[in-house]
DNA sequence: CGGAATCCTCTTCGATACTG
DNA sequence: CAGTATCGAAGAGGATTCCG
């Protein structure tokens, strides 16, 4: 566990001197989605080498921003989790995809894409203040091109998790051209049904609502 | 100009496919404060290393984060700033900056402290909403261990710069734990001036509502 | 003299093979 | 499965030299 600094006084090198090294922001937005176990984090980190996780992963232990979850009685794997000191990282993650989401383009063909980083994506743009003000107090399933998630909106709050939640206010289904486009504010809701893009099972309102929380910009 | 890349279609990924390399920050942090000269770089961010600034700085102004301004007549040294799109990185620069304070503790005695680092340190703590309340509207020269700079607030915004302003509102003359102290609202301007450790030319009271523009925490 | 390019050494990265 | 060990390649850092 090698130590290079930058040697300033200086709270942006501070930050840097602890996530600034290659991989360790990734690894952060890996495990913002949730606990991961070593080799999803190695599966989805494609290129990182196996010594290097291992080095990054130390280093952010004893950092304190992640841990080690201990596994469950008949699970053998250990998993990682952040601390609150490292989900305390959201707000940069979400300035970095903010300043980001520019150069994001069209994909390149060798380029990976996992439906999880999108959300991480998504959440960057989330409007608090108008979730406040709609009032709107939903948990919304989403399915697209196969991958399945809930979105809660309560207050100023949203929360993202993966896989189907059991009593949704809506379910909604569309490809992710479709939502992404919905996300932007450049199609409606009415628009996508009509041309029969998207389904959404349950309450339409909440649904239309949902969308317009978000401003996701378009290049 | 090398191009390593995570090779991820995430705006995250992208976005440290471009800042995220060793030293690119810290040069942004150094424009923000201003333009700079190849020599200012190189001296202020000790350990560089020549080659790696030139590199560094070629790629940036590659990406448009940074270009070259042209010396006037008279001065051939050539300097660089940030574009607008590397000004947009402030947020992100606040962001960790917001972050890594916690970790600043004491300072080592071979770590460097340039006064302009606590500065933009400073700018992440300001309160926007609150400056727009008070309806501060002044120009306040500062003063402390022999640096000075000049802080304009007006309506939500704040602009810091080096050197003195012409016609201040006020001139504010203290040590800097004498000024943290003020800015973290430990201390009242009325507490510091009665204890001789602030002095105050101008008005008083746009001095009193500019420390109270900020917030900055101690750990 | 300031702004780099070159050179050289050392560290880190990344891929693969290996181990508890 | 969760890491270590190893090793060539790439990057970082310092000194020196070159160029305008």
């Amino acid at each position: 566990m090698s130590r290079r600094s930058y040697n300033q006084y200086c709270s942006l090198a501070r930050a840097l001197d602890i996530v600034g090294e290659r991989w360790t922001l990734l690894v952060i937005r890996e495990l913002l989605i949730g606990p991961r176990r070593y080799r999803d984090l190695h599966k989805n980190l494609k290129g990182i080498g196996t010594n290097l996780l291992a080095d990054r992963l130390k280093e952010m232990e004893f950092r304190e921003l992640i841990e080690k979850v201990i596994p469950k009685q008949g699970n053998k794997s250990v998993g990682y989790r952040l601390t609150s000191l490292g989900r305390e990282l959201e707000p940069v993650v979400n300035e970095l995809v903010r300043w980001g989401i520019q150069f994001l383009g069209v994909k390149k063909p060798d380029e990976l894409n996992r439906p999880e980083w999108d959300l991480v994506a998504l959440k960057a743009f989330f409007l608090p203040g108008f979730a406040k003000k709609t009032r709107l107090h939903a948990i919304c399933n989403l399915e697209s091109d196969g991958f399945s998630t809930h979105m809660a909106v309560k207050g100023e709050s949203l929360t993202i998790n993966p896989g189907w939640a059991e009593n949704p206010t809506c379910t909604i289904k569309g490809n992710k051209d479709i939502l992404t486009a919905l996300f932007s504010q450049e199609l409606t809701v009415k628009e996508a049904e009509r041309d029969g893009l998207l389904t959404i099972e349950g309450d339409r309102k909440s649904a239309d609502k949902l969308f317009q929380c978000f401003l996701l910009p378009r290049f």
